[in-house]
DNA sequence: AGCGATGCCGGGAACGTTCCCGGTGTGCAA
DNA sequence: TTGCACACCGGGAACGTTCCCGGCATCGCT
């Protein structure tokens, strides 16, 4: 428990200057051989380390970026551990907090990270947040990934989510479905509103007529979903189709469509987001779109370097990547 | 993007010295009412925010947690959050550093916390290891929770996984089923073992012979527990029940029942643990163990704290948590 | 012999705080 | 008047680094 060696405890001991030892342990020029190798023996033999805290305030970057997310469900922990893995490799750590997709909680983390020091953030919004304000006032290099922040120009990465509900709800169209209904997000959050239009393009496409009242929007909750679904079946005009915005909204019209005793994929088609594990354990098991979660924390870690490194100005890039749709039993009419 | 405003920018503007600043600020005594007003005023009004670095460096503490877990699963994520609750609330900032059950991973990470200067580390220990002296380095206040180190000694928050075990035993016995099976984790990891110790008590309470060989050790991996279920169901003598460590190779177990034109639960029952919301989505629903992850977590940090407030010697310290049997369809035999 | 280049090193400021200690001024009692 | 308590403030060190600058040898070249 005896305190930590420093570089003047070296200094101390071999005679001689800090700054000579200081540049012995960087390996620098202006280095007698003999001395480097005393001191760099020494340091070893005491378990020299660095002391961080005094080289972050001396040079003003303390090789940490702040990442906040609004939970660390299957797909956020995912990105986390995409950004974990590039961020480990370019010599930065990484500190995580979750918003609990509380704009309170979001504006309290992020100040916290800022006091803390980080050189950044990397962020995906919660669903309450409507307004950007608190992340402005960092005035630190941010990137945001997933959930962007439509207000701030600032560099992010996200999915193509209008190709996502596109290929989703052509996919119910070319298996026969003629009325598909979609459980929309939350109405602020971009990446709902994308799928939407996605699905919106997809009907216009093969001349479908739109429904307004087959759009739901609801919360990123099962239960939400559920009542929605169970709404929608009972309509005179009931959709043989569902696109959910998210697996768990999936889950929660499924179990709405058992409930009503129709069966899965022959009354109703179900088509989720995410590509959740869960989706291929239920029966029947759940179509999904798949995004690289991976490989989106990845290139969000990778742009947030990039424009820490690189002075030019990356604020209008936006990195976006392709989903994938996975087919499984509860849409596939046709085989 | 100017530079944040510095104790002594107030000092300068105000023509007062630093320390007086310093103490109108912290609302100390020794300074006049008219002073530490216009300190506070200008200190607003320049968005002034102390810097944490300068603070930690002076009095060699951080306020930061670094916390080590194996993955960002559902129960762990819940636990996370639990450890984030608390330390927000004493003012404490978390890392999260996820091992990916890798070693390796795990050594590096604590170094680098270790270098960040963290006051010390809540850490869940990854399945790979089996020796713990990169933690004994380390040489500051640390707790484990869920999965402890044996070989440390250090205060620690578990769930009572004997318990866990006997109770998901004994009401596979009280269903009515005879031959159980299990499928224990690895076998370095305490908690798989206390599982299991848990599942040969009830066998031993209820007088039932221990089968050597309905014992399966195997990694936390679905595709593991399939083939190991396969392996189980083509004995001569069949388990006709199967008590799972954790809820994922529940599912393994389940796919394997149900490729081999199995009914649960009337010709294998099964339990498994950690009550994963998948448990209540698959058909039919798993019975698991419950166990109280959000306290587990808020425990370990208030240990933590506790711990670093605290002059007395806390390594003896263990808090045990009690598991919650839920019954679902997949062990449910008689109702 | 003189001169610059080069190799090696030390001194000290700086980063932004806190904290200890000593100093000054005022008011009040002896 | 002297003394003393008290309120208020400033100076400077310290935390552990880096970095700039200047100094002293030594060496080689003209």
């Amino acid at each position: 428990m005896n305190k930590p060696a420093t570089i003047k405890d070296i200094a101390k001991a071999l005679q001689i200057s800090t700054s000579t030892v200081s540049r012995a342990l960087r390996n620098a020029s202006d280095v007698s051989i003999e001395t480097r190798n005393a001191v760099q023996a020494l340091s070893e033999q005491l378990n020299y380390r660095p002391n961080k805290l005094a080289l972050s305030l001396q040079q003003k970057q303390t090789h940490t970026i702040g990442v906040i997310v609004p939970n660390l469900d299957y797909v956020m922990s995912n990105m986390v551990k995409g950004i974990d893995e590039v961020a480990l490799e370019a010599g930065y750590t990484v500190m995580v907090c979750q918003s609990n997709e509380s704009f309170g909680r979001e504006t309290i983390n992020a100040k916290r990270l800022a006091d803390s020091l980080v050189d950044g953030f990397i962020i995906s919004v919660s669903s309450e947040t409507k307004v950007y304000d608190h992340f402005k006032k960092l005035n630190a290099p941010m990137v945001f990934f997933d959930r962007l922040a439509k207000g701030i120009h600032a560099p992010g990465v996200r999915l193509d989510n209008f190709e996502g509900g596109f290929i989703a709800t052509e996919h119910l169209i070319e298996q026969g479905y003629k009325n598909i209904a979609i459980l929309a997000g939350p109405q602020n959050l971009s990446i709902s509103n994308h799928r939407l239009d996605g699905y919106l393009a997809a009907l216009k496409k093969y001349k479908r007529k739109v429904e307004e009242d087959n759009i739901i929007y609801c919360d990123f909750n099962q239960h939400y979903a559920f009542l929605a679904t169970e709404e929608l079946l009972s309509k005179k005009k009931r959709p043989d189709a569902i696109f959910t915005i998210s697996d768990r909204l999936a889950i929660g019209a499924m179990l709405a469509v058992k409930e009503k005793g129709l069966s899965m994929p022959d009354d109703i088609g179900l088509v989720g987001f995410n590509n959740d594990p869960v989706t291929s354990l239920v029966a029947p098991s759940i179509s999904s779109v798949d995004q690289p979660a991976f490989d989106i924390g990845k290139a969000a870690a990778k742009l947030f370097i990039e424009q820490l490194h690189n002075d030019g100005d990356m604020r209008d890039v936006e990195v976006v990547l392709k989903p994938k749709l996975i087919v499984r039993e509860s849409s596939l009419r046709r085989s």
